[in-house]
RNA sequence: GCCGAAGUGGCGGAAUUGGCAGACGCGCACGACUCAAACUCGUGUGCCUUCGGGCAUGUGGGUUCGAUUCCCACCUUCGGCACCA
């Protein structure tokens, strides 16, 4: 324990503001464009304003931020900025529970968070925050919208949407999560509505979405999208009812279209009412209600036992000619596809099971290889599709596997249909019926139709005279005089659209308003874009996989086919944090009492600390539990660092050579695998790095290292690697042991290749694969050497028994296994 | 049912290409310091053991001189999707 009036201690609350102020007030951070340095476009996810900054916005900004430090120390040009997703329901519940405005709410909550912010020493550029709320920012939201609604992206049309009756709105397919099909936001499991809402053609992109070869971005991510987009491939096929409608399907197993045998449309398909007989009506109808009335998650079951009314309408079958019966059934969902199914009972386990319980004809049309032929009146399931066709007309006798291709062709030329590819992504639904987001600029003239609000007239401004009243309806909507305006074309009396826009809309393009949230002549300034744009890495959570992280993809190849941005994607590298879970390993709530605060952790421990701990305590991808004595350990670690560095050894010793030799050697290797793990993100294995080689270096210092040029270079390297991971501490060793302001200005150390290098290896020895001895001998040990000394060796010696050796093997460097 | 991820000491985790399993840290035990405690420092710490060694990376197989790592089958946990035609 060093004489604590000679040494100071390490108090973070001293250290961590004053260098927080100097920095901010040199400016340090700020990122411009400089054309002569490679720049790096760091960003992490921005936060949704909720007045709290929690230990996980910590987990998801820290180690971002420590990355985006060791970039700028490698010489790249960064810019990492900060800003917040600030329109969204929680603001305008706390108005309607507490009468504050959210406005007032949302700025109030921006600045505890900024300070917050600013308390865990980020290397972000505050100049660059934007706040979606704002109508700076919002009016560039809007004018996006237009330029959608311009080039036919964004189109209003009435829908069976999915709403939240707690939200009191709609939301996009992506927002309904689970089987209890539950809003994203609240939990609430949604209902059905028929609205007329705004979309954007997200479907337009749907198989350009699933390409993700220009971009690094995490299996698992590419997975969800892939699986949420849902691709299947398949044929279009047009049967003609009785009465001469046409009813479109989509099938994947066109092959099997000669064993369709009856049809079956979703109780909501429009064809019902006209193709239903008289006599059938009213069984149809009372099935129609009932489907109505189950709703979705019910209906959407899939092992209930299938139900269905006959319309008493006939369809004739394309390829075959044969009347085949025209049913409804609530297993076939209007949503997905037509709307309507060929029912070919053979080879489908659903048409199977509706057919024998409905005693509806079954034709097999694939035969198995090497098995009785199948007769339809005994089968007791569905059988797949390998083997041989049969019963197919032109078909008949072809492998199964060549059948897909033939039956396209055949409909194809028939005229009956077409190959076609079917996806389950929907387009984005885009109105919220609330009042704290981005109005949509439409106008709504009875003459002229709804059109958009001319440009110079934007943005659109939310009004902030609004009363809520529990109606459940936006205050847009009771608003006495903000709806009403004139027609931009006739000039006529017309009224506002009263929905706004989802917030995932906002955050589509947030990383186009940091790189110039002063600009108002354009969403963003072109020479800022070209310079920095794309992202080079994202950070985030999974959770945003099938919904923003889809949504800003579509955005980017919206806006580059309409000339605003450039390139395929908006972001090249995409990374996932895990979660930190509570002490009691279940997710962090206030209802649950398990929340960890990051203001008490920094009052404790100091920032630095919590930055270490935060890095080091789980796989960053994955997470874990917090644990209360495990931040123990890093402050222990930061303080050892302090002494080392600071306090003179007791006596002054003389280093022997081996000694410098294995301090630089260390320092190397260590410098070797934190720049490895820095571009790989194994923050985990950065900080124990770290805590080995201080380990090591105290050794060396009661070996009579310190104040030698080896020390001083392991002093100076060691300071630049811990730079990054805790900024502060690292700015006042740096001071204190003599060398210049700014650390975090300095180059990020090279590697001496020299002196990383092992001059002795542990040579481990195998006797059939188990590990008999180890001995030490010099790194350019040559194979006969090693095989040699390895027999020699007693401990082998006594396991060989004098037999002779089958084999050596010898790997070199590592080991010799002698088998025998 | 389908798709994906994960399973290593009491705990979080490490092992970059198939080559010393358990780095680093927490916790625990013992010791030093202290009137005492905390802090700090030191030592030890996978399990079993007849002290030779044996057994250990979810389970069972396989490939290999050698498997936490590759292959096959299965189990558990978590996440996503689901009557998707």
């Amino acid at each position: 324990m060093p004489d604590p009036t000679s040494i100071p201690m390490y108090k973070p609350a001293q250290i961590e503001p004053k260098w927080q102020k100097k920095w901010a007030e040199d400016g340090l951070y700020h990122a411009d464009i400089d054309p002569e340095m490679p720049k790096f476009y760091a960003l992490t996810m921005l936060p949704y304003p909720s007045g709290d900054l929690h230990i996980g916005h910590w987990y998801a900004m820290c180690p971002s931020d420590a990355r985006a430090r060791f970039k700028r120390m490698q010489g790249y040009n960064v810019m990492f900025p900060m800003g917040f997703d600030a329109f969204g329901l929680p603001a305008e519940n706390a108005a309607i529970q507490r009468g504050i405005h959210p406005r007032k709410w949302t700025m109030r909550n921006i600045e505890v968070m900024r300070r917050q912010l600013k308390t865990m020493g980020t290397m972000i550029d505050w100049r660059r925050e934007a706040i979606s709320s704002d109508p700076s920012y919002y009016r560039w939201t809007q004018w996006f919208f237009i330029q959608f609604f311009n080039n036919n992206l964004a189109y209003q049309k009435e829908a069976l949407v999915d709403f939240c009756p707690h939200c009191n709105t709609t939301l996009a397919r992506e927002q309904v999560h689970g089987e209890e099909r539950y809003c994203e936001r609240c939990g609430t499991p949604v209902i059905k509505k028929n609205l007329v809402q705004w979309f954007f053609r997200t479907t337009n992109y749907a198989e350009e979405l699933l390409d993700f070869s220009g971009i690094d971005w995490p299996e698992q991510v590419k997975t969800l999208q892939t699986n949420w987009i849902n691709r299947s491939e398949g044929a279009s096929v047009r049967f003609k009812t009785e009465i001469g409608d046409e009813i479109e399907v989509f099938t994947t197993r066109p092959d099997t279209l000669w064993g369709a045998t009856f049809m079956v449309l979703a109780p909501e398909h429009p064809l019902v009412d006209k193709i239903t007989t008289s006599d059938q009506m009213e069984a149809v109808i009372t099935y129609q209600l009932q489907a109505e009335r189950m709703g979705d998650i019910q209906r959407e079951t899939a092992d209930r036992e299938k139900t269905g009314v006959f319309t008493g309408g006939y369809a004739i079958n394309p390829v075959n000619d044969e009347k085949i019966p025209i049913w409804i059934a609530d297993y076939v969902m209007m949503s997905y596809g037509t709307g309507a199914i060929m029912a070919v009972p053979a080879h489908d386990q659903r048409d199977f099971e509706f057919a024998r319980k409905y005693d509806l004809p079954i034709v097999v049309v694939i035969q198995p290889p090497d098995e009785e032929p199948l007769v339809s009146e005994v089968m007791e399931a569905a059988v797949p599709a390998a083997g041989e066709m049969v019963n197919s007309g032109p078909l008949t006798g072809t492998p199964a596997e060549d059948a897909f291709q033939q039956a396209i062709a055949h409909i194809e030329a028939k005229g009956v249909g077409e190959y076609s590819v079917n996806y389950r992504l929907r387009d984005w639904l885009i109105s919220r019926q609330r009042y704290w987001g981005a109005p949509i600029p439409i106008v709504h003239c009875p003459e002229c139709g709804a059109l958009p609000v001319p440009e110079d007239q934007l943005p659109v401004e939310l009004p902030m005279d609004v009363e809520w009243l529990p109606t459940g309806e936006s205050p847009l909507k009771l608003h006495p005089t903000w709806r009403f305006t004139t027609c931009p074309h006739c000039g006529g009396e017309a009224e506002r659209e009263t929905d706004t826009m989802d917030t995932f809309m906002c955050s589509s393009w947030y990383h186009l308003r940091y790189l110039s949230p002063w600009h108002d002549q354009y969403p963003f300034d072109p020479q800022e874009y070209d310079y920095w744009m794309p992202v080079d890495t994202y950070t985030g959570g999974i959770e945003h996989a099938t919904m923003h992280l889809i949504y800003t993809r579509f955005f980017h190849k919206a806006c580059r086919d309409l000339g605003i941005t450039k390139g395929d994607e908006p972001m090249l590298q995409l990374r996932n944090q895990g979660m930190v879970l509570g002490e009691d390993h279940e997710k962090m709530s206030k209802s649950r009492g398990n929340v960890i605060s990051p203001d008490d952790l920094v009052a404790a421990y100091g920032a630095d600390a919590v930055r270490a701990y935060l890095m080091f305590f789980a796989r960053w991808e994955l997470g874990a539990p917090w644990n209360s004595s495990g931040i123990e350990g890093s402050i222990r670690w930061l303080r050892k660092v302090w002494f080392t560095f600071l306090e003179p050894p007791a006596q002054a010793g003389t280093a022997s050579q081996e000694t410098l030799r294995n301090l630089r050697r260390k320092v190397h290797q260590t410098l070797q695998s934190i720049t490895y793990d820095f571009e790989t993100f194994n923050f985990n294995t950065i900080v124990s790095g770290l805590m080995e080689l201080v380990n090591e270096m105290t050794a060396a210092k009661s070996a009579g290292a310190y104040g030698t040029q080896a020390w001083k270079e392991a002093e100076s390297i060691y300071l630049r690697m811990l730079a990054p991971v805790c900024p502060h501490i690292a700015e006042e060793l740096w001071s204190r042991t003599g060398h210049a302001y700014a650390i975090h200005n300095q180059p990020w150390p090279e590697v001496d290749e020299e002196a990383a290098k092992e001059d002795q290896i542990t040579l481990i020895v195998q006797v059939n694969g188990k590990l008999r001895d180890r001995m030490t001998v010099p790194a350019s040990i040559s194979e006969e050497e090693a095989k040699s000394a390895a027999l020699a060796s007693e401990n082998v010696q006594s396991y060989i028994a004098g037999v002779r050796p089958k084999k050596v093997i010898y790997v070199p460097g590592r080991l010799v296994n002698i088998v025998v």
